[in-house]
DNA sequence: CGTAACGTGACG
DNA sequence: CGTCACGTTACG
């Protein structure tokens, strides 16, 4: 690939005319407020360093900077694999953890000290995600600790998010690992045995259109975060742009990857692996992690 | 109310 | 499957 991320579109007479009809920023604010590392702005304004999409997925050495405390021995920048490398298993009890306090799972009270922790905040970390993703709540952050925040800036949290198009804070591979069940689109918890929120939350409906019976009409909003969502301007070529006065159509280019995929359409898992996860070297470093033996219990 | 854009169905 | 067209929803 081409380092940049196709953002400047099909060939880029963009920016001179579209920029007059589509406003710098598509996103709704509420949007831009994500808890992300990166405002929108930043990601279409660093055209210096050459950045593709796990660039722009995994922090970047200043935010890791920011993110750690400066008593921690320099990591080195933790790629995709990286995630998955730590002999300790740390991030792998983090992801853990994460899915304790969404609580989807139930682990033994062998992690005492997180199983409290995710019991007195479940209940925030869920609005987090929510409110972090376009819900209207304006979450200025006031619930999540600054811990959370920490945490969830340093690698294991959202960082996730753009890959799963969804509103996941950890990995697809952390399903089978803990004990969920992939069917009919949704996933589910075998501590939960229903389908939770999330998982209709994942499939792109905002906690706020799922509420009473007309959700089957509702629209779904742009995840705003996968590539297509951070262009920022019409190519001004395609039939959506070409149609736009009849078609009601955002530019092809700025589709959101999410709003592609049909809602009860395939099966998660195979969403997944559509969005290119294989090439990301993160199956890699997970079999890797398993011929470490770091994952063999 | 105007605009942007999602959902959906028809058409080729 | 891609395109077009329209209804509808969401938001400023």
């Amino acid at each position: 690939m081409s380092t940049a991320v196709d953002i400047a579109g099909p060939s880029s007479s963009d920016q001179a005319h579209s920029s007059a009809k589509i406003p710098n920023a598509p996103l709704r604010p509420s949007l831009k407020r994500s808890n992300h590392p990166y405002s929108l702005s930043h990601y279409i304004s660093t055209p210096s360093q050459a950045m593709d999409v796990k660039g722009l997925i995994q922090p970047s050495p200043a935010q890791q900077r920011a993110a750690q405390p400066a008593h921690t021995k320099p990591r080195r920048t933790p790629s995709w694999p990286d995630m998955w490398e730590s002999p300790s298993g740390l991030h792998l009890a983090h992801a853990a953890e994460l899915l304790m306090r969404a609580g989807l799972l139930a682990l033994t009270p062998a992690t005492t000290e997180q199983a409290n922790l995710g019991a007195q905040s479940s209940q925030p970390v869920k609005r987090e995600a929510i409110e972090a993703r376009g819900g209207k709540g304006d979450g200025e952050g006031s619930g999540s600790g600054p811990e959370e925040e920490e945490e969830d800036s340093s690698g294991c949290g959202t960082d996730f998010q753009p890959f799963l198009g969804a509103w996941f804070p950890f990995s697809p591979a952390l399903f089978p690992l803990a004990g969920f069940q992939m069917g009919g689109g949704h996933w589910r918890s075998a501590a939960m045995g229903t389908e939770g929120i999330e998982g209709l939350v994942a499939e792109g409906y905002s906690p706020g259109s799922l509420g009473a019976g007309s959700a089957s009409r509702r629209k779904r909003k742009r995840c705003g975060e996968c590539v297509p969502c951070r262009r920022q301007t019409n190519c001004d070529q395609c039939s959506s742009c070409r149609n736009r006065k009849r078609g009601h159509q955002i530019c092809k280019y700025r589709k959101c990857e999410e709003l592609k995929r049909k809602p009860g359409g395939p099966g998660f898992e195979s969403r997944v692996s559509g969005f290119d996860l294989r090439g990301s070297d993160f199956t890699l470093g997970l079999s890797q992690e398993r011929s470490n033996g770091v994952l063999d219990g």
